[in-house]
RNA sequence: GCGCCAGUAGCUCAGCUGGAUAGAGCGUCGGCCUCCGGAGCCGAAGGUCGUGGGUUCGAAUCCCGCCUGGCGCACCA
């Protein structure tokens, strides 16, 4: 049942007896400053103009009409340019602390989704190095999204894409076959846009130590080709294991070769122009996407016969809606969006719904340390590897400051900060008020879930901080929802700062144990535990019973 | 030039399907340790919400113009 909702029908039939046919849609929500109650709503502003009368008028006239169940308010008051304010009966607002305890790590969680199958592609970087701190953005983003989508009853999947066939894997192939003849003591040079990482250096090295000195003297072409496996397999399997202990596990690797070998991409290009949506001009192949909304044509297959990466991007896309997915998400980074519009029209050439595609688009992360910025490039070699990164503040601190901005601002992380262990730092905080809540259970020598509401008299939970810790308990199931529609597992983490904040407050004003209090108390400090684990399992962060 | 994203306190950012006095953290200043963890708590100062219009009873939030920054505008990926 939704929050409020006796509150609601209640409400609602008392506007049809003023008049109201049918009732516009109103708001009964938690008001940001708790002296305005529990709930307020915003029914009487919007009859007003309707009805022909001042906002405090209706509002008047709809407590003379309402009708609420016994016992469920305890005051309700008119204020500012009319709304409604309701304060509810402490039995009320304590019912929250009863479902809590009995969904217990399933709080929060609701079949919105309907089983809905969805693919969150995210990461997908090509096998030509580590991972940088912008993939490890991405990493946590789309690790949270899919989360988000288990929490509200979707069937998610999550995928990472290789592109294992491009024009890049042959820069990093002959990339290592230089350094190999390098390591030679052969003047070779890179390839123009070549891969100039010391990590080719030391590949080379491991190549040869393995493979004996023969290998740098195979025809180029055999060396370059064995060259490819080696970088291939080598690079994938260091970015799996920095995403292994990032604590990101993928379902799905998706190879672009893959693409290929089932002809997907012959098939996609056939479909397209069998429905007349392909051209030819100055010797290429072009999608006329402008027909579906894109602001040019472009090309599919280029004049000398290769083909872009948008058909295999097709040909995958496709591939994704044929396995069953309602819907695919995909993670990129903010030097792709361009890429947006010509996706979204080819899958409409194709006759996908539009519902089916989103990318949700992350903006670039910048470093800072000792309050300056850490300064990386790929082109020249010098990065901040994710690996780096968490190996210095923890994974805890590294998922918690990609999460803590919404995806579309740039994000400053502030590695100091991160890794200090002060209230200043909010994954910190927040773990805290986690190991305060259960060292209260451990010095009562009590299991958390151990204890009940059953026979507890909850009416006793009425100090203010605590109805304002009912009050935010009670929100986390709305949050969640709406962090998984808005796609922005941000709204998480602000939740969870604002809710350890007051838990902090709480706990350093009343003592919860050897006080008159201390059975509804630990029903309270068990319910915020839990709601704080929760929030933390979404994001993916450990909940720590002592820091 | 065109498109997307952003511009909110000294700094980093929330708030944006319109709602009451625009919030948090850092930093600054000032309080609080017999007491479940002071690894914490409480308070103060600090804002023309980039800017100019518009819609509305009501705009940080919606619409339009302009300014600034990031990114993108390939027969690259």
């Amino acid at each position: 049942m939704k929050r409020h909702q006796p509150l609601i029908d209640a409400l609602a039939r008392a506007a049809r007896q003023l008049g109201a046919s049918p009732v516009p849609e109103f708001k009964v929500e938690a008001p940001r400053d708790p002296a305005h109650g529990d709930a307020a709503t915003n029914l009487a502003l919007i009859l007003a103009p309707l009805l022909g009368r001042k906002p405090r008028d209706v509002a008047q006239q709809l407590l003379q009409a309402l009708e609420l169940p016994p016992g469920y308010v305890k005051k309700v008051e008119i204020a500012g340019p009319g709304f409604i304010n309701f304060f509810l009966a402490e039995a009320q607002l304590a019912g929250v602390l009863d479902e809590i305890l009995a969904a217990g790590g399933h709080y929060g969680r609701s079949d919105a989704g309907r089983g809905l199958k969805v693919d969150v592609e995210f990461v997908s970087a090509n096998p030509t190095g580590p991972l940088h701190v912008g993939h490890g953005r991405g990493a946590a983003l789309g690790d949270a999204l899919a989360s988000l989508f288990e929490w509200t009853g979707h069937a998610v999947t999550r995928e990472f894409y290789v592109n294992d066939a491009g024009v890049q894997i042959d820069k990093l192939a002959r990339s290592l076959w230089a350094r190999v003849q390098q390591q030679v003591g052969r003047a070779a040079e890179l390839p123009e846009g070549g891969y100039q990482g010391q990590y080719l250096v030391e590949l080379a090295q491991a190549a040869l130590a393995r493979e004996g000195r023969a290998f740098a003297d195979l025809p180029p072409d055999e060396g370059v080709r064995r060259c490819r496996t080696i970088a291939l397999l080598s690079q994938r399997a260091e970015q799996d294991e920095d995403l292994r202990e990032f604590g990101v596990k993928f379902d799905v690797v998706f190879a672009e070769s893959e693409l290929y070998r089932e002809r997907l991409i012959e098939r996609a290009l056939a479909d397209l122009a069998a429905q007349g949506h392909t051209f030819e001009q100055d010797g290429a192949l072009w999608l006329r996407t402008t027909a579906f909304g894109d602001d040019k044509d472009r090309v599919l297959r280029k004049s000398d016969g290769t083909y872009t990466y948008l058909l295999p991007d097709i040909a995958y896309h496709r591939a994704k809606h044929e396995r069953g997915f309602a819907r695919a998400i995909d993670v990129w980074g903010a030097d792709h969006h361009g890429y947006v519009p010509r996706v979204r029209a080819a899958l409409r050439a194709l006759g996908l719904p539009d519902e089916f595609f989103h990318a949700e688009i992350v903006q670039l992360v910048r470093v800072m340390r000792a309050g300056e910025e850490v300064r990386f490039s790929k082109r020249t070699g010098e990065i901040v590897t994710l690996r780096e990164l968490f190996q210095e503040t923890g994974v805890d601190a590294a998922r918690y400051f990609f999460l803590m901005r919404r995806g579309d601002s740039q994000l400053v992380f502030d590695v100091d900060l991160a890794k200090s262990q002060t209230e200043a730092n909010p994954v910190f905080y927040v773990q805290m008020a986690h190991a305060r809540m259960s060292g209260i259970f451990r010095v009562a020598a009590r299991e958390p879930d151990g204890v009940s509401a059953a026979g507890v008299d909850l009416s006793v939970l009425a100090a203010p901080e605590e109805v304002e810790l009912m009050n935010e308990l009670a929100a986390f199931p709305g949050i969640v929802t709406r962090s998984a529609e808005t796609y922005e597992p941000h709204r998480i983490t602000g939740y969870l700062e604002g809710l350890a904040r007051i838990a902090h407050a709480w706990y350093h004003k009343y003592r919860v144990l050897a006080e008159p209090e201390e059975a509804a108390r630990l029903v309270l400090a068990r319910a915020v535990r839990q709601v704080l684990a929760n929030g933390l399992a979404i994001l993916g962060i450990r909940a720590p019973d002592r820091m």
